[in-house]
DNA sequence: GCGGATCAC
DNA sequence: TATGGTGATCCGC
């Protein structure tokens, strides 16, 4: 086993940690303090004098004595001591104290429930717990080597790389407010990420604080992520400074063992970083291996190897704290509950047989597979950039100076909403959801949401919404102000069909199974059309303005919106990734592509026997008796960070900076506006990977009803990611829509237009060869109407309110250029009282009329039909802020929350008597958005709320 | 669908 | 003086 572990490695001294095997005690001590202290009087004071039995100070649960790489010869009591000293007076201690209560009472309730248990439920549950692990032995997967590496204090390092002086002082990253990260040498004095760069400072007297700089950040990562490449050009990241690597490949073809390559990589990652170090764990799946990484950390690494018997002896005495996912709050729970503080006594017949009776299902199946050790071993499916946003949310948050004043606090929302817009503007995305985030001065985080009419991505569709709620929570005293948009999609990614963009259509066309054979190309049976292509959608203009705000503000920006598809990463192929956004990289479609399982079906399950806990999301290693079918797409989704797949070369440094540097505020103060906007643009990922599996992402994306349709794209491996690929080449190669200059109409922003085909009936027309099924999939309700064309026939089956198949199937032979079997007017009419009373169909024939696109249409047949958006249908409006197309099926006008015909806003009727005053009046803080710019976009997903405390208040602020 | 909570970097 | 920003998931309503 202990392989020549003589390649690479060099043996500069420091040779810590090459891989350890089998051992039994997962905590290998690191072979002793990094390094010697640098200077006398650099040491950490050792030790505290403390009297009296139970201090107070004891009981401030914080998350900086936590064992962290580098802290080993810290005193932890002189930091809580110091922590808490500082802290205890604070609105923030008192807000930890209240959050810390709360903690209690659940704990205290789940063990009344735990007592309460009966010996019958427990036997039962026993049972039950024993087979799942039978099964989920049955499927342990250890053929896999899977390496995961972390930078060694990567900022830090970063910045000691550019002024090695700094290597042998303590250095933190961040300011005197917040903390980033810290070198080694300030770690020994108890400094640490996410710590108040005052304590740090107190804990440290010499600390050195370093401004971030992310676009240096973004760089070395791209730097380094190229050595990541030759080991695994799939390699998944999973922030900015870490990543996954499947080296199965590389160790076969290279007849190098786990331990080589993990020595190999870190060699490399040297090499060309310029002398960054890294941390490397290995193992038989991601969870493992990145546990892994931190054993040896710094600049080391440890080897697990991959046998059962190994396996379950390092996590016997594993604390449960190392499981990602399972945080301060759970691993409390998890002690005060059970009595568990290891893995191993996870897995004590008493306590695994409490699991599924006091916790979810979906922590319970959690908590035993981290517990047996099985996570995902398959690398996650990628996706379809051009048809998911990638990211299932996009937020800005900025915290500063206590504020009260309503105008001021207005201004601030204007501001991030502004900011929020550029941003999704950027990324070609648009959303559904808002909601805006309140901390008050007292810490207290409140959220209010609400949910728009269609999609929105502009100023004047999303402020307006958002000022409601903020006003609905005045008056208040907050300390920092937060918007976030969700239920996103793309902007026009792919849909050529301007009438499918008015609709707010996603469309998507696949040809029957049977329909293959004459497919004859390929004799795979992968032609382009039975692949699903898909996506997207977007009402361009159609997403009209919530007549709330006014209309009057025109379509804005849009004809040539279109961000380009990838401002900054050049170097990126084109399918590529989302522009960069905030930092980094890639949005990890990771977190829907898991849900999307493979085929429609498996679109989503709880947690079942076997299955390895969403540490990542998986991507199916094929066992999966997805028996369910038709599931809700709600799976348990424990995952740990989802990483990125694929994350590519890094990005452009910076994003467009701070508009103008601006954003700073105040004396460069902390972290300051670097960070908060750096993002630029992290790595983006490779190429990404087409095929089955983002053709499964697809159908995720375009929320297919559960049912799977009939050309089920399943199994389909490799089907061809052709016509995915492709980007633009969407859906309407396969099915082609006519009208293309309405396109042009919209270009040239046709306000008239825009409006009178917002509620007006359609008319979709395709020209399919055979047959096709095209899904329709919209934001208001469908009302179809008949449809059929004299080239063809089709039928709809509809599937809920807002989605529904057409089924196209032509009479061959008949006029391939006869586009428009359906005469409009033949749909339904049913019209309601709608607005844009002036304007009936005509548009839509408009639309149809011109038939460029007929120029060069292929020999097919025609079939369409007509499609009524129910939004015309019936609509009120309501009377306190005129928005005038609530759908019939909203009891509270879908604007304001005002209930139907109710003249007074009730949104909210409660005014919270509200809180103290601001405490003292604190320096204005720039936003820094340090740590997030930190995480690539999104890798991170936590499985967190594993335990809700049951009550939740929802009351006034 | 909303709001609070948890987690990660 | 002074405790960040971004993204995601889960649970109970
Ligand atoms: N709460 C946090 C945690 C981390 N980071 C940033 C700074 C870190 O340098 C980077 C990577 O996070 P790690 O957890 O990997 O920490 P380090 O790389 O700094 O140290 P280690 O050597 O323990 O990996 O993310 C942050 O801004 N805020
Ligand atoms: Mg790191």
């Amino acid at each position: 086993m202990s392989d020549a572990c003589g390649s690479g490695r060099k043996a500069d001294g420091a040779s810590k940690g090459m891989g350890v095997l089998a051992s039994r005690d997962p905590a290998q001590p690191p072979p002793s303090p990094p390094q010697p202290m640098p200077q006398p009087q650099l040491r950490p004071p050792q030790q505290l004098q403390q009297s009296g039995a139970a201090p107070a100070w004891k009981d401030y649960q914080t998350v900086f004595t936590n064992a962290k790489a580098g802290m080993d010869g810290v005193d932890k009591a002189r930091v809580q001591q110091i922590v808490w000293e500082m802290s205890k007076d604070s609105a923030h201690f008192k807000n930890e104290q209240r959050k810390q209560a709360g903690v209690l009472e659940r704990i205290e309730r789940m063990k009344q429930r735990s007592d309460a248990l009966t010996p019958a439920e427990l036997a039962a549950a026993g049972r039950s717990m024993d087979a799942r692990i039978t099964g989920c032995e049955a499927r342990r997967d250890l053929t896999r080597t899977w390496l995961h590496v972390d930078m060694d204090c990567f900022y830090a390092a970063v910045h000691g790389r550019e002024q090695p002086e700094l290597k042998r002082l303590p250095v933190a990253v961040g300011g005197m407010g917040m903390i980033s990260t810290a070198n080694y040498v300030a770690r020994r004095f108890g400094v640490r990420s996410a710590m108040p760069g005052f304590i740090g400072k107190r804990l440290c007297p010499k600390l050195v604080f370093v401004k971030p700089d992310f676009a240096k950040y973004t760089a070395a990562a791209a730097v380094v992520r190229g050595a990541f490449r030759q080991l695994d050009p799939d390699f998944e990241s999973g922030g900015l400074d870490e990543a996954y690597l499947d080296v199965t490949d590389y160790c076969a073809r290279t007849g190098r063992s786990g331990e080589e390559a993990a020595a190999e990589l870190r060699r490399l990652v040297q090499e060309a970083s310029g002398g960054l170090t890294c941390s490397v764990g290995v193992a038989a799946n991601k969870m493992l291996a990145k546990i892994c990484s931190d054993i040896n950390k710094p600049d080391g690494q440890y080897v697990l190897p991959a046998s059962r018997g190994a396996i379950m002896s390092f996590l016997d005495t594993l604390p449960v704290r190392k499981i990602p996912c399972i945080g301060k709050v759970t691993e409390q729970v998890l002690q005060g509950v059970l009595g568990v503080s290891t893995c191993g006594q996870l897995l004590a017949p008493d306590s695994r047989c409490r699991l599924p009776l006091l916790f979810s299902e979906a922590a319970a199946g959690f908590f035993l597979e981290a517990a047996l050790g099985l996570a995902d071993t398959r690398h996650a499916p990628k996706t379809d950039t051009s048809v998911d946003p990638g990211r299932k949310g996009i937020s800005h948050e900025r915290t500063f100076r206590n504020m009260s004043a309503p105008a001021e606090q207005e201004a601030m929302a204007t501001q991030l909403v502004e900011a929020l817009v550029s941003d999704m503007e950027e990324e070609g995305i648009e959303g559904r959801n808002i909601t805006l985030k309140l901390k008050l001065s007292t810490f207290e985080v409140h959220t209010r949401a609400a949910t728009l009419p269609r999609h929105a991505r502009t100023v004047s569709d999303i402020l307006p919404a958002v000022l409601r709620l903020l006003r609905a929570e005045m008056p208040v005293t907050i300390r920092l102000m937060g918007v976030r948009m969700a239920t996103l999609r793309k902007v026009n990614a792919g849909a050529k069909s301007p009438l499918a963009r008015l609709l707010g259509l996603r469309c998507m066309v696949q040809q029957p199974a049977d329909a293959q054979k004459e497919g004859a190309a390929s004799g795979s049976g992968a032609t382009p059309h039975d692949v699903t292509v898909s996506p997207q959608p977007l009402p361009g203009y159609g997403s009209a303005p919530p007549a709330c705000v006014g209309r009057t503000v025109s379509g804005s920006q849009a004809a040539g919106v279109h961000r380009g598809g990838s401002e900054g990463c050049a170097a990126m192929p084109a399918a590529s990734a989302p522009a960069a956004g905030r930092s980094s990289a890639w949005p990890a479609p990771a977190a829907a592509a898991s849900l999307a399982g493979p085929g429609a079906a498996a679109a989503a399950r709880t947690w079942e026997p076997g299955e390895s806990p969403r540490l990542l999301a998986r991507g199916h290693t094929g066992h999966d008796r997805s028996a369910g079918a038709g599931r809700p797409p709600q799976g348990l989704q424990l995952a740990l960070p989802p990483c990125a797949p694929a994350p590519g070369v890094s990005g452009r440094g910076l994003g467009p900076g701070p508009d103008g540097g601006t954003r700073c505020s105040n004396g460069g103060s902390e972290i300051g506006w670097e960070l908060g906007h750096a993002g630029g643009g992290g790595s983006a990922p490779t190429t990404p990977r087409v095929g089955a599996a983002a053709a499964n992402v697809g159908q995720q994306a375009m929320r297919l009803p559960p049912r799977p349709p009939p050309a089920a794209v399943a199994g389909a491996a490799g089907a061809g990611a052709a016509a995915y690929g492709s980007g633009g080449a969407g859906p309407w190669d396969a099915l082609d829509v006519e009208q293309q200059e309405v396109s042009e109409d919209y270009g040239a922003q046709d306000e008239e237009l825009k409006d009178g085909l917002q509620d007006e009936d359609a008319y979709l027309g395709a020209e399919v060869e055979d047959e096709a099924i095209c899904i329709l999939d919209s934001d208001d309700d469908l009302e179809l109407g008949a449809c059929a064309g004299p080239t063809g026939g089709a039928h709809f089956v509809k599937h809920g309110h807002e989605q529904a198949e057409l089924h196209c199937r032509s009479t061959t032979g008949e006029a391939a250029q006869q586009k428009r079997p359906a005469e409009p007017a033949a749909v339904s009419g049913a019209d309601g009282p709608t607005s844009a009373p002036g304007l009936k169909r005509p548009r839509t024939q408009a639309a149809g009329g011109g038939g460029a696109a007929g120029a060069s249409a292929p020999a097919g047949a025609g079939c369409g039909a007509a499609v009524h958006s129910a939004t015309a249908g019936a609509v009120w409006t309501c009377q306190v802020c005129t928005y005038a197309r609530n759908r019939r099926q909203f009891l509270r006008c879908e604007m304001c929350d005002t209930r139907k015909g109710e003249t007074r806003g009730a949104a909210n009727p409660a005014r919270p008597v509200e809180q103290e005053v601001g405490s003292c009046g604190r320096k204005q803080q720039a936003g820094w958005g340090a740590g997030g710019a930190v995480v690539e976009r999104n890798q991170r997903s936590a499985l967190a709320a594993l335990l809700q405390p049951t009550r939740r208040q929802t009351g006034p602020l």
